[in-house]
Parts: structure tokens; sequence; C-alpha cells
DNA sequence: CATATATTAGAATGTTGATTCTATTATGTC
DNA sequence: GACATAATAGAATCAACATTCTAATATATG
């Protein structure tokens, strides 16, 4: 019952990411993504909560976008791969890499998120850190601290880091950074400390 | 002629850092940083011309602060010396760490800087292309864009990724950063391509 | 001491954007 | 066909801030 809609919650979700993307986050107002789609305002409020959850949603979608990935193939085991997987995403999902390495959650949706919303990022936070540490267990013989953290480095800070400034000027990351991404890789975890 | 002043631009800019630092670069109203000196915000006009004049001299401040002694070490031809400043200093400037790492320039102030602004922070960014380069052509015997590559990621992109993380935390990067970005120096910058 | 002026003081203005509110319009159900 | 309601429409509110404006105050200079 009631009239058919013209629009759907993946338009406004789709249309913020696209927006973020290009112009960043704080061209994301509801203004611009009810025009951009031709829809108004008080739609997008009858399908979201507030700005922020909208914006929680584009969060949610890309992050889990570049983390099932990420974490299937380190509880592989392939360290490697997980941290290759970074560029190879970065090159698919232009729009999205520009969200998930230019800004930082708090600056997407600053307060109030819905709590499904905090309990999936929460989840998949814990994944992550399990799947780091087991990795580092499995490749050093154990996990303490000095382990994980050449772990992080090695998979996580140094693809983000070989990969950014391609990001930045709007560009796919060449393929040198998988080069240097490997030689780091092999350079940090190696076995002998 | 004239009254005598309670303030001093010095100041405005000082707290106008702090509350980036420890707020983010949002948090920085014109009514903020009066209200924390106890002045009104005329006075602020008085002395800047708008917002983003302040945070530009903000950002001027804090990016001479990091670069001056970054080039020094690069133009001594210490490429490793180099990198290991990122997180030295990052210990020694944790607020200033915390704007020059974690905000870009156009989200301390968007639009219009001053001239003169601009031509510092060209001037810094010639310098610091010429730096590299150099570096590179000394280090590898040419600089074409791979080799420019390699030292950009060994020297400025690898340093900043090993630190990111504890800035993010609010806590000093411990020393086992030093270590990985030593090793990755070794790694990347190996003359043996 | 009178004047010019640098500076403080803070109220008034204007704009931008999120959110709310009040219709209006279709569509399924009875 | 009348009713309930999902959804569209978009005007009206509200709040936060940057910026502007109009005093009020000291101080140096003559």
């Amino acid at each position: 019952m009631g009239r058919n809609a013209h629009f759907n919650n993946e338009q406004f979700i789709d249309t913020a990411l696209k927006i973020a993307a290009g112009q960043g986050p704080a061209a994301v107002t509801i203004a611009a993504v009810a025009g951009d789609i031709g829809a108004p305002v008080g739609s997008v409020y009858h399908r979201f909560l507030s700005r922020d959850v909208l914006m929680a949603e584009v969060w949610g979608r890309v992050a889990a976008s570049f983390q099932d990935e990420f974490l299937t193939a380190l509880e592989k085991g392939e360290g490697i791969e997980a941290a290759l997987h970074t560029p190879r995403w970065v090159r698919q999902h232009s729009a999205e890499a520009r969200i998930l390495l230019l800004y930082r959650r708090e600056e997407l949706a600053a307060g109030s998120w819905p709590e499904e919303m905090k309990e999936r990022a929460f989840g998949i936070s814990l994944r992550l850190d399990a799947g780091i540490s087991e990795f580092a267990a499995r490749t050093f013989g154990k996990a303490g601290r000095e382990e994980i953290n050449r772990t992080v480095f090695a998979i996580i800070d140094v693809p983000y880091a070989a990969v950014l400034r391609y990001i930045r000027q709007g560009k796919k990351p060449p393929r040198a950074v998988e080069d240097h991404i490997t030689k780091t890789y092999n350079a940090i975890m190696r076995r002998t400390k």
C-alpha cells in the first residue's frame, strides 16, 4: 500500500559516495544528494534518519568492500597477497578508495552512528585484529607486540603509503607500487629478527 | 600611537594550532580561538584578514618546522637521516605532527591563500622536489621517474605511514618504527634494481 | 591637554545547511 | 469507490559561524 517509490536507498548512498569521492565529504549536503537525483530533500529523511546515518552507510559499504577480500587473503595465510590487495582494490574502485584512504570515519559521520553500524564496524575490526594476530603467530612463531607491529606495518601501513600519493592526485597507482610493497614485505617479514 | 595591544598574532596562531591539533580543524572557529584567549572576535579580524589566512599561518609554521630539518638532512646526502627525521620530529612536536600528518592543506584553509603564503609553499615544494631529484641522481646515478618514485617512497611515504597510526591514537611512535623505516629504506634504495 | 589612531569590545548581519513540518499524490485493501 | 498509508514535494525552521559594523578605550605625539 502507499504510492510507488521513485527512488531507493541505494541511489542515495551511491550519490553520496560519488559526491564524497569527487569533492570531499563536506560537499555531501542533503540538498546536493537530493538535487543530484532529482528528489526532494524530504525523501532523504524519509529513508535516512540523518545525514550521519547516510554517511555511515557509505562508510560501511566502502569498508566492507575493501576488507572482505583483504581478510580472505589473510586468513588463507597469504600475507603478501593481503598486502598486494590494497593497490589492486584501489585500481578497481577509484571512488571507494578515495573515501576509504583520504578520510576518516569521523570526517564522514561525526556523531551518532546507528547501533547496528557500530556493531558491524566493531565486528570488522575484531576480525581484522584476529586475522593479523593469527598470521603473525603463524609467520613468526609468536604474536607479541613486536611481531604484530611488524605485520601491521608490512601488510597495512606500507601498502597504504604506497598508494596514497596517487589517490590524492586522482591517478591509478602505477605497477611500481607492487614492487615497492613486495620488497618492503620481504625486508620486514623476514624470519630473522 | 594608539592603545597597547593585549594580544599578539602569535597567540592567535598558537591557539588555532592547539585547537586544530586537539579537536580537528573544524573546531577552529573564530569564536573558539578568541574565547580561548579571552579576546573579542573583532580582534581576530583586526589581525587576520579571514579565518583562512589564520589557518594558512598555522600551516606555514607547521610545514616549515618539519621541512627545514628534513631538507637539510637530504641536501647533506643523508637519505636515511631524512627518512628518520619524520619519527624524531613527530616525537618532539606532537601537536604540529597531528596537523601536518592528519589533515591536508585544503582542510585547514579552503580557499584564498594570501599570495605570500602561496609563494612560500611553492618555494618549499620546489626545494623538496630538487632535493629529492638530486639525491636520487646521487644514489642511483640517474633520476628518472623510477628512481624518483623509489626515493619518495623510501624517505617520505614509508616514514609517514610508519608514524601515522600512532599519531591517530595520540601516542608517540615507539622505537620500532625507526627499525621498520631503516629496513625498508635499505630494501628499496639498494643499488641493484 | 587635545587629537589621531591602534586596539579592544562585542553586537548585528548574512549565509549555509541540517532538520522539521505540512501538504499532496498514488496505490493497495476493503 | 472510500480509506489508510507509503512516498513524494518542497516550504519553513533553526543553529552555527564567518564576517562586518559601530562603539569604547588607551596611548603617543604635538
